[in-house]
DNA sequence: TGTACAATCACATGAATATGTAATACTGAA
DNA sequence: TTCAGTATTACATATTCATGTGATTGTACA
């Protein structure tokens, strides 16, 4: 028998699940809650085995919810469940040790094989949220933009002007006039296809110059 | 109809999944190969939706297939299949431009979904893979940057000032007037202890903020 | 029912930046 | 040896940015 408890602020929709759920062979649904306001307690008092967690509550949502759950708790499965794909939660939920990402419209039988999964140890994820996890995975470790071919004295510049200097710093760093820090980050904008210094800083760490 | 490559050195477990597959309504085995000796060509010439890839094939095996067929052609789904669910090859296969990372003791009927949704673009993964890709994922990026607690309008700012923004532009974006940009930025800066828009910049990469 | 803070707008000023044009000198490759 | 590219400096101008001071509104919290 495996122990559910339900944290989803929409009460249809956590009645729904609480039937279906526990009207299955295996599975029960301990108890529901409509945020995580005291969901440290509620996880100790419950132990459940695994927990499904919807991210959108009003309150304390469930990003915060399973962050709290962690602090204490890294045994029990907990399975984020939302209507949306979304990139950023998806991360923010899988570095806080979420044990798997699924959204709403995973069809019951789904549902419960997602649950007695988590509860063996997988980490069930929506097909789609699968996609966004390998995205990030491979472009995060997929190194190296394009060259762009900067000079050697053109690195020097925009590496300082990433590390927050002025033009009159870096000339002093550099031992060059001011001028020729404008002609060299003038020929650094065209080569990044930038026109500011802030957007060659941004082009600079999105792809890796410095 | 599904079009699909298969590539399996065990020439039983080839047979078997062309029968399994090529038996199924809307799924068609095009051909199979005991390795990856001319995938490239073979990819070319047969157009597959999908592509099922051992990883372990003598001869050129399935990660160096996989290399081989993604540096000509990114859009063929390909699904890694293995005995093994092997931190170093899931790793490989991810980066690389996998697709999906089945194992083979997949149920049949499973197998069948994941080629389904490998096609529609999603990521099918066993669980125990999936399991292993988030301990990857959460364990490269415990580390988190410091708050600052800029407000969400502030974060608004700087996530324009990031993708290279001008006050005025920012003014126009926000539906505000660009003294007001100034007031946020002048707040930000407070916050993040720098004093230019580069640094700002800069401090957001760092950190995470964007 | 204050107080604190976020968000909004305004005006002013000096500093920094972006852009254009131009010239000189050195280097390595065609 | 010429050509292309890099590095250097100079001058000029318009725009953008950084900073200060000050004010109004609304909301949340004690």
């Amino acid at each position: 028998m495996i122990k559910i408890l339900l944290y989803e602020d929409n009460p249809q929709l956590r009645e729904g699940l609480t039937m279906l759920i526990s009207g299955s062979e295996g599975f029960e649904v301990l108890a529901g809650f409509k945020n995580c306001e005291n969901v440290v307690q509620e996880v100790e008092a419950y132990n459940p085995d695994v927990i499904l967690m919807d991210i959108d509550m009003p309150g304390v949502n469930g990003l915060e919810g399973l962050k709290r759950i962690r602090q204490v708790n890294d045994q029990v499965k907990i399975l984020m469940l939302t209507v949306f794909d979304d990139n950023k939660n998806i991360f923010q939920a899988i570095s806080n040790g979420a044990n798997g990402y699924i959204l709403k419209k995973t069809p019951p039988a789904r549902l419960l094989e997602y649950i007695a999964e988590a509860q063996t140890g997988g980490a069930p994820m929506t097909a789609s949220v699968a996609t966004q996890v390998l995205k990030m995975f491979s472009s995060m470790n997929s190194e190296k933009g394009e060259d762009y071919n900067l000079s050697e004295r053109e690195k020097q510049v925009l590496q300082l002007l990433v590390e927050g200097y002025s033009y009159k710093m870096i000339a002093n760093e550099m031992f060059i006039s001011i001028d020729t820090v404008r002609s060299h980050i003038k020929k650094i904008y065209e080569k990044l296809h930038v026109n500011s210094k802030s957007e060659a800083v941004a082009k600079a760490f999105k792809d890796k110059i410095v």
